[in-house]
DNA sequence: CTGTTTCCCGTAGGGTATACGGAATCATGG
DNA sequence: CCATGATTCCGTATACCCTACGGGAAACAG
């Protein structure tokens, strides 16, 4: 795990010239494996099924990739890095909206990452462009230094929450066929046969007053509104 | 899946007279998943698994339970109703504090959470009591009632964000045998042989400005305190 | 003891990652 | 044209996963 070769690898040259020249690359591989995920989910990105689809055997990925482990880890700094933050002349704020937009976009096309773990993550280009990219937008705005960073990780767990979210709610629906939506609708009969209203007085009156009738980003745009208020105010 | 008379099995009276008395009970079954998947994954609470821990074949698990996925179902269950949130005499925002603190303990004594998608939540009493719980610490205090559940939505991917790093970083120390901490001290040669420092000029002037020397909980305190500020202005 | 109900469980089948060692293929130098 | 060395390619074998199906065993009521 970890390899550092191949992560950097755009940024290494290569010297190869004896030997049997190799059918395939590690960016095909990639490729392939980043397809069948998105398509059915990370389990089905097995090297078995991997290998059929580029007309290999098995064991040959392995001349490409140590282990499955560091494909995943090779599959997330891919996605990470193409989501290309890069933007010219915004404000912070508006960064930061990009930086929202964009990471809910590669959830969606990529729902996969919802089953990868992000704490260790790859220390790859993909992961350094994403930290490069929130710092930049936070600093410069006058926030004292020790707050820098601590803004820029606040902003970057709710983001991924709700992009994770809408995320997961692909794979769900991709997997079992069956959005969100209709999965609730058919618990409709949940509230009537399984609900205990006298458990639940706030639910209920909230219910009642109207108070669940919004739509799915609303929170969203709620709750970052208030993040960077709070970020803005602290500045003055 | 979703069987509400398992998950609501409490509120049921049983009518069970006449034949074979069971050896064992759902929640003798959940128990022993639960301490399994508590220290080996969820992965290791196999069906097979499960049964050798309770001297019993795997196939006799299906008298109990009928499915894997209805068993990881009420473990989810289990564990949101046993966080216990009920308060007393608190003031709004220090409940809000209680259930942050509950749900990131729950996060670390049970890791596997981290392995399971909460998008489609089983509808038990456990993920009743946790909506209620919010919604009634966010009615109240005086909130247009469009905002309530905005609010409430808003803190809980807030805070289950932070909680859910804590449980991933719990669950990949202990499978590894390595802390997080660890774990960036033995990649430290990054900084000094990968890092590109013309390339991310703002991380590295933070770095120099000792912008990174942060603990833990610093940051997840910071935004916190930013969103629940923003909620209390919005009411005066 | 009889009838009834319920629990208990053996079998069988299609998937997974990867260590190891040998075969296939290519560029080069004589 | 052949020998050499480097590299890619790949067959095999292992232990575990979930669960449909249906028959055998056990306990209780009367």
């Amino acid at each position: 795990m970890e390899n550092y070769p191949l992560l950097w690898r755009r940024d290494v040259e290569k010297t190869r010239r004896t030997g049997r020249p190799p059918r395939l690359s590690v960016d095909t591989v990639l490729a392939a494996a980043i397809r069948i995920a998105d398509a059915e989910g990370l389990e089905a990105a097995s090297m078995a099924r991997v290998a059929t689809e580029l007309n290999v055997a098995t064991m040959t990925l392995y001349t490409y990739v140590p282990s499955r482990a560091d494909l995943v880890a090779l599959m997330v700094d891919e996605v990470l890095l193409e989501r290309d933050l890069t933007t010219t002349g915004l404000a912070w704020r508006e960064r930061i909206g990009h930086f929202a937009t964009r990471t809910r976009g590669m959830f969606l096309t990529h729902p996969w990452l919802t089953e990868v773990s992000l704490v260790r993550p790859p220390l790859g280009p993909g992961t350094m462009a994403e930290r490069e990219f929130l710092i930049a937008a936070m600093s410069g705005i006058g926030l004292p230094v020790k707050e820098v960073n601590r803004a820029a990780v606040s902003v970057t767990a709710y983001v991924y929450a709700f992009a994770r979210e809408a995320g997961e709610d692909a794979r769900l629906s991709r997997s079992s066929g069956q959005s969100t939506e209709s999965w609730w609708h058919e618990r409709g009969d949940f509230w009537e046969n399984w609900f205990d209203v006298a458990k639940h007085p706030a639910m209920t009156a909230l219910w009642n007053a109207g108070g669940f009738d919004d739509e799915g980003q609303t929170a969203f745009d709620y709750g970052l509104a208030l993040l960077l208020e709070g970020i803005e105010r602290s500045v003055e």
